[in-house]
DNA sequence: GTCTATATAATGATAGAC
DNA sequence: GTCTATCATTATATAGAC
C-alpha cells in the first residue's frame, strides 16, 4: 500500500517509469533515470523489461489494468452519478499524467488505453444519464471519445491554467477552487447562449484544412 | 502566399520545423528531418538558428506573432461572435499542431503562447458574451485559459477520437461532422443536467492527491 | 550562404562477472 | 537477480572549405 519501499524491484521499476513518463513524457526519460529512480542499474531495467518499449509496454498494460478494475469497481457500487465520477477521477488522478503521456505517444498500448479511458466514461456518463443527473448528446459513440480528449486536455496543460491563474499546479487549493468552479458552470450550463444563433455555429468547429500558408 | 517554394531558405527551414514539430514533437524532430524536409544541410540549420532550442524558439515567435495577428485582425472587423470564433478556429487550424507541441515542451516560449491564446479567446468570448451570443462564466480569468486548455485537447487527442469512431484525422468529414455535432451540443447545452445536484458536484472536478499506491 | 567532415555527448542495449 | 563495463548508434553542435 505504500509507495515503493517494499515492493518487488521490477514493480519499483515500473511505478518509476510511470511516474517519469508522466512527468516529462515518455521520449523524453531515459532508461538511466528510471533506474535511479528505482535504485536499481540501468542494466537491471532491460533485464527485467527487454527494452525502454517494454517497459513502456508494462506500464500500459499495468495502468489500462487499473482503468479497467476502476469501471468494475464503479459498476458493482450502487453510488449516484456525481459520486461515480468523483469517485473515477480521484483514483485515476496519480496516473492521469503518464496516460496523457503515453496517449500522446501513439502506438497499440495508447489505442487500447484510450479505449479503456472511453468505456470507462461511457458507463459512468450512460449511467448517470439515465438517472437524470448527466445529459449527454446523442450520439455517445462521438460524445464519450470527445469527453475523454476534453478531460485529457485539462490533465495535459494543467499547469498552463495554474500559471494563468498565478500558481504552479492545479490541484493547488485557491487555484483549483477557480478552476472546479469554472469547469462545472461549463459543464453544467454551456458557453453559448444565444440558441438562435446554435445552427450557425457549426463553422465555429469546422477548422476546413487551408491549403494555403501563412508564410 | 505558396507553401515554402518561393520561400527564404531560413524561412523554409522555419516552416518545415513547424511542420515536423508539430507532428512528431520537439523531442521527437531532429536537426537532420527538419533540414531534409528543407533541402538543406543539417549545418545550415545550425548557421541560421544556433541551436535546436534557437530553432524552436524562432517557430514560437513567428507563432505567437501569428495568433497576435489574428486576435488585432479579428478585433478590428464588424463580424459576429460566432463568425470571429469561426473565423480565428480556421486560422490557426494549420499550426494548432505545433501550437500544442510547445506547449507540451513547456518553457518561456510556450508560456508567452499560451498567454497570447488566451487573449486571443478572451477577446472573442469577451465580445460574444457582451453581444448575448456566448455566456462566459463570471471567473474570466479562470474560464478563458480552461477552454483554451480544453480546445487544447481536443487539437492534442483528435486523432484518438477519430479513431474511435472508425476514421484517421478528426478532419476527415463524415467524422467531423459527428464531433462538431457533439462539440456544439456540449458547449451549448452542457453535459449536467439536474442542477440539483450541482452543488455537491464540486467533488467531480477535485482529483485530491492520494498519498496511497495503487501498486 | 551553403556544404562536408568531424568532434563530442548521450542513449539504448549487450556481455559477462558475481 | 543484480551489477559493472562496454558497444553501437544517434544526436547536437563545431570547424573550415567553397
Amino acid at each position: 500500500m505504500s509507495s515503493m519501499a517494499d515492493a518487488r524491484t521490477d514493480a519499483r521499476i515500473r511505478i518509476a517509469a510511470i511516474e517519469l513518463f508522466g512527468r516529462h513524457g515518455v521520449r523524453a526519460t531515459t532508461i538511466r533515470q528510471v533506474a535511479s529512480a528505482a535504485g536499481v542499474s540501468p542494466g537491471l531495467v532491460i533485464h527485467h523489461f527487454g527494452s525502454k518499449d517494454g517497459l513502456r509496454h508494462a506500464c500500459d498494460e499495468w495502468v489500462i489494468d487499473l482503468v479497467s478494475d476502476d469501471k468494475e469497481a464503479i459498476a458493482r457500487g450502487d453510488m449516484s452519478a456525481l459520486h461515480r465520477l468523483a469517485n473515477s477521477t480521484q483514483s485515476l488522478a496519480p496516473y492521469m499524467d503518464y496516460i496523457t503521456a503515453s496517449l500522446r505517444e501513439g502506438g497499440p498500448g495508447a489505442d487500447r488505453l484510450f479505449d479503456m479511458m472511453c468505456s470507462l466514461t461511457r458507463s459512468i456518463m450512460e449511467a448517470g444519464t439515465a438517472s437524470g443527473t448527466f445529459r449527454l448528446p446523442a450520439d455517445h459513440d462521438a460524445a464519450v471519445p470527445v469527453l475523454v480528449a476534453l478531460s485529457c486536455g485539462i490533465a495535459t496543460f494543467g499547469d498552463q491554467i495554474a500559471r494563468a491563474l498565478g500558481g504552479a499546479r492545479l490541484l493547488d487549493p485557491e487555484i483549483h477552487a477557480r478552476y472546479a468552479s469554472v469547469m462545472l458552470d461549463i459543464y453544467a450550463h454551456g458557453i453559448i447562449s444565444d440558441e438562435a444563433f446554435v445552427e450557425h455555429a457549426n463553422d465555429a468547429f469546422s477548422p476546413q484544412p487551408d491549403p494555403k500558408d501563412h508564410a
